[in-house]
DNA sequence: GCCCAGATAATAATATTTCTTATCTAGGAT
DNA sequence: ATCCTAGATAAGAAATATTATTATCTGGGC
């Protein structure tokens, strides 16, 4: 089956309903993360579209996937923010993720505590932990916006 | 309250378990991390540390990060691996997250979808989604790590 | 105190991400 | 169809994060 056409219906009514312009490059971008597998990172959709827009540059894609990502087409996996961050709190907590400053806030839930480990999820290994990712729009960057609106 | 002597009796029973050297650079580091709030980034724990032990190299405390996090002291928020990674399935799912090679497997399950947000959650900012994050040792990982023991 | 495997510092190299600026183009207006 | 321009891109440089190399140093068992 091809699903291309019905796909690119998705980018083509997500850009236009932002008012955004539909470019070579987005449709390249956009169909080369349909085509992949998995997780792919930033330098695999380069590497992946460059093959037929040889002149396309990384800062173009790290842009149209940070577009892509705030219109919900893909969800960048965690802090976007290419720093890593640590845990000092080993105890059990839960995150929240705010995906525009990619800030990290922990909260325990008396209403979900102690959480179980699903049995999907122990045929993949050795589980060390399991914990509540929330993503999100943390306040202060949602006063942000609504401030730069006006 | 002065809790440091106490705290640093974790590192020390940590590092003697696990037959590693105490050092200087590896007691100013926990320090680092004890009293620091939040998510620490690799950079504020060496900036932190720096002001005591100005001659630190990063490189140290990449690595000794790196060994706490195997030791359990502190867990890595999410991908050590800084690269930023998407997903292009944006449907309800899980995440098992290696933390070894920090790749990440995908499931659903059954017994807890759909998963609600807690109430706890809500208060940080407006909640795009939910995900249990699953950490552990994947079944490659495991398989490489008992064939190098022998 | 001596010794040495393990640990570190210094430096360079690599990888990732962002910035700057000149050029180009999608798509609405004409 | 052509023109026009705000928005988008390419190229290159720069900033930032991370890892590798190698010579030197040191914790802790003896």
């Amino acid at each position: 089956m091809d699903t291309s056409g019905s796909e690119l219906s998705v980018l083509s009514a997500a850009l236009k309903g932002a008012g955004i312009r539909m470019t070579h490059q987005r449709i390249e971008v956009f169909s080369e993360l349909q085509a992949s597998h998995g997780h792919p990172s930033v330098t695999e959709i380069y590497e992946g579209v460059r093959k037929r827009l040889p002149s396309i540059s990384p800062d173009t894609v790290y842009r149209t996937l940070r577009l892509f990502s705030e219109l919900g087409l893909i969800i960048p996996h965690s802090s976007t923010s290419s720093v890593t961050r640590f845990d000092v709190n080993v105890h059990e907590h839960h995150h929240f993720v705010c995906t525009r400053c990619s800030r990290i806030f922990d909260f325990t839930s008396s209403s979900i505590d102690p959480l179980e480990v699903p049995r999907e999820a122990e045929s993949f290994g050795e589980v060390q932990g399991v914990q509540l990712e929330v993503r999100g729009i943390c306040r202060d960057c949602l006063r942000r916006e609504r401030t730069q609106e006006e």
